[in-house]
DNA sequence: GACCTGACTCAAC
DNA sequence: AGTTGAGCCAGGT
């Protein structure tokens, strides 16, 4: 299990209204410093069986998706997740 | 195999 | 509070 799979995996467990952060992911994946790959894995695989719009930036600002940061933050709302001014308030539990 | 890039994060200014 | 710089990792070219 390669890190890229590893955070693809885990991006893929993310229960509905759950929002992690990409480093969070990171240190899910077992790389608590590798969050630069984390995000760039998710670019350049963009896989659309992957919720990338669950997964954000640490400070609760959506990071940048291919589908459009709006569209997350309608989709995260609808699937429970509260969003305030364009910031996912995630509750670390 | 080396270098560059990127959807990041932290800290300082 | 906002912007800039430096740091880190793996993937891609």
């Amino acid at each position: 299990m390669i890190f890229r799979n590893k955070v693809l995996d885990i991006v893929k467990k993310i229960p509905k209204g759950k929002i992690l952060t990409y480093k969070k992911v990171s240190e899910l994946a077992g790389f608590p410093r590798a969050w630069r790959a984390v995000g760039n894995v998710l670019s350049k695989n963009r896989n659309l069986k992957i919720p990338c719009h669950r997964v954000i930036k640490s400070n609760g600002k959506i990071g940048g998706f291919n589908l459009g940061i709006k569209k997350k933050i309608a989709l995260l709302m609808r699937e429970g997740v509260k969003i305030e001014n364009k910031r996912v308030i995630f509750q670390d539990v």
